[in-house]
Formats: structure tokens, sequence, C-alpha cells
DNA sequence: GACCAGGCACATC
DNA sequence: GATGTGCATGGT
């Protein structure tokens, strides 16, 4: 049987089309995005992921070998500069010491205890450690941001208290396991929420969603 | 010039 | 465990 999520799934999926996420050449490319994203417009980041490129220090052991201060530099655009710069570095120490700086085998770990691996990294909270899984590792994990909780209460699906981990376990005992579906469905809504569901933007109520059942809570 | 953006850690109570 | 604060750039 189809749960409401589904249909939700659906109706964005008819309406915006495939999103072709995540925009990133390689799984490293998006782990770094996924930090230097956090609380961050995309656009923001792109230039700083531009620069890095630039320099061919979009790899692990250059990138750590390039130094704190210049790495600050390169990703300045994407904001939090120096705090970002910690954050990426640390998340390279686990690359690199524990995977020999090998993306491909740190994809081989199972899914729960490369979770808690990256959520043991300063810096990587659950959004960050649940996007490089999803879009950099293809491991089938919901990814919750500010939209989806946005979005989700606004239509009464969850209640303002829930936590991270509420919405995802919310999302993930309503939807097959399958990381095609999570990776698309998050994409959507934050297509949707950036277009139609800005914090007091009035277009909210023509959003696609405006009339899906807010009491079905199957 | 104010407000916002694909969070997280840390201090304090 | 809840709440407040620092972190910083660039677009609207």
């Amino acid at each position: 049987m189809r749960t409401s999520l589904q249909k939700i799934y659906e109706r964005l999926f008819a309406h915006f089309g495939p999103q072709h996420w995540w925009p990133g050449d390689s799984a490293f490319e998006i782990g770094v995005g996924a930090i230097l994203t956090q609380n961050t417009n995309w656009s923001n980041v792109a230039r700083a992921i531009a620069n890095l490129k630039k320099e061919h220090v979009l790899h692990p052991a250059r990138l750590y070998a390039l130094g704190s201060r210049k790495t600050a530099q390169l990703i300045k655009p994407s904001g939090y500069y120096r705090l970002k710069t910690r954050r990426l570095r640390n998340f390279l120490q686990l690359i690199l010491s524990a995977y020999g700086g090998s993306l491909t085998r740190m994809k081989h770990v199972a899914l729960p205890e490369l979770r808690l691996e990256l959520l043991s990294v300063n810096g990587i909270g659950p959004e960050t450690a649940d996007s490089i899984l999803l879009y950099a590792f293809d491991k089938p994990v919901f990814v919750v941001d500010a939209y989806t909780k946005r979005i989700f209460e606004r239509h009464h699906l969850i209640c303002e208290e829930a936590r991270y981990d509420d919405v995802q376990a919310y999302c993930m005992e309503r939807l097959p396991k399958n990381a095609r579906l999570f990776n698309e469905f998050h994409a959507l809504i934050v297509r949707l929420g950036k277009e139609y569901c800005l914090k007091n933007n009035p277009k909210c109520r023509i959003c696609p969603l405006y009339n899906e059942n807010h009491r079905d809570n199957s």
C-alpha cells in the first residue's frame, strides 16, 4: 500500500521532474560539498569548490597537504571559512588515517558503522553524515534538513517538537528502503523549499503540496 | 541595511 | 534536555 509520503513524493516528482543530485563529480567532492554547505547557500559553496578544482586539490591527500591557511583562503566564499577549514581537515584525517585516502574503501563499510564513524568527526552532524552516506556512498538513509522539517510540519505530518532522528524515522518507516528514492525525494524537498516555502513567503499557499491530505498519517 | 541560506558544537542553566 | 550563541560570505 502506498503511504501519504509516497503520494507526496509522486506529486513532487510529477511537478518538478528529476533533480539530478548531488551536483559533484566524485564521492570526495560530494563530501566536501556536504561540509561546506552547512547553513550556507549552494551558490557560495559552488564558488569554493571551483577554487579547489582550479588549484587541483579536490583530492584527500593533496587537500590535507595544502594546509589550513591556504585551504581557508580557497573556501572563503562558502562562509564560516575558518570553522569549515577545521571541519574539512577533521574529515580528511578520518579518510586518510582509516582508509588510506580511499573513498572506495570507505564506501564498503556497512551503513550503521560508517554513520557512527562520520558522526564521531567534530563538525559532522546528522545531516552532513547522512548527506555523505546517501549522495557520496549510495547508502539508503533519508536526509532531513531545515526544509524537510519546515515543510512536513506545515503540512501536519510531524509535530513541531520532532527532532532530527524522529523525522528521519517517520520518513524511513513509510518509504521503501531505496537510496535512489531517498536521493530524489530529498532533492525535491529542497527544490520545493527554495521555490515555495521560504520563511514568510506567501507563495507557500500555491505550493504543489498545498492541497495534500493533511490528516492522513499513514 | 535587513534577512536569508541544503548545521554544528559548545556554554550555561 | 532545552535554550542561546558564534561562526561569515554573497544574493535578494
